[in-house]
DNA sequence: GCAACTTCAATGATACATCATACACCTCTG
DNA sequence: CAGAGGTGTATGATGTATCATTGAAGTTGC
């Protein structure tokens, strides 16, 4: 049945896709994973972000965001200082050497789309974000 | 950038519908997950398959097999008897028990497809399944 | 038959997902 | 200002992903 395995299609492509991401993130020698790379990439663009905010954006959950900031921490990635204005929170800031991994990370973030993109127009491409988009809709809880 | 946020829409998209899929098997108060239960499906329609091509059939990799196996069996969904043949291996069967989840769980399935492909022609489905397809086989590795 | 190779399953290490809870801290309201 | 309720973070429990390795058991070649 057709329906039955749209949801096999849409796993299989996603879980390739991040296979080649990191295998061609390692292959060039830096130590960092997909998902550390997302939440390191938007502390970058907003470093007053609390965890849900961050989790919001990269679509995980605070728990999770928790955790891997944690690591990005203990690799010296991010630096964390307390906001005196929130004894709650810290500020978290992308260290140099930080820095130096996302520009180091970057073209080969372009490189593996366009390699996993290779064949596709942008109106297919276009096509297929509208159609998940419509299927995410349509999963989001009744509220 | 168009080709950065399909990627993003991707697995927004599978999380979305595994969130509901999971949500509606717990609510139908079925003590099973979606992976354990992809797994139980593939052992039912052959019980004669490695770890390795269960995997295959379900896009997990053995490691992963293994131990959703080993939840199985400590649920009674699953048995497992010495193959005489083959002493690695055990013949995997599922038990009574694991045929009343799977057919309790078969309905809510149905429902979570048509739930979150409401509005797609089978034409759109299709051509998202070939789009995906398309990607995956550019992620595969050069081999 | 034995050595070399292959196959199969289990498991350790590490990372992420999800749910739930705990606890500290903030804010608001009476 | 005190208590109630909300917010932010950390963490426990459980399940899955990925990689690597181990060890047992099968297979092949000679």
């Amino acid at each position: 049945m057709l329906s039955s395995i749209i949801f096999y299609s849409l796993d299989k492509a996603i879980r390739q896709y991040r296979k080649l991401a990191q295998a061609n993130i390692d292959r060039a020698g830096i130590a960092i994973t997909i998902d550390q790379w997302l939440v390191l990439r938007v502390i970058q663009e907003n470093d007053d972000l609390t965890q849900s905010d961050i989790g919001d954006r990269v679509f995980k959950d605070q728990a999770s965001v928790a955790r891997i900031i944690r690591l990005l921490l203990d690799q010296r990635l991010l630096t964390a200082e307390p906001l005196p204005h929130d004894g709650r929170r810290t500020r978290l800031r992308v260290s140099l050497l930080g820095q130096q991994t996302l520009d180091a990370v970057q073209p080969v973030v372009l490189q593996n789309r366009s390699i996993a993109l290779e064949g596709l127009s942008e109106a297919d491409i276009r096509l297929v974000r509208d159609l998940l988009e419509r299927i995410y809709q349509n999963c989001l809880p009744p509220a």
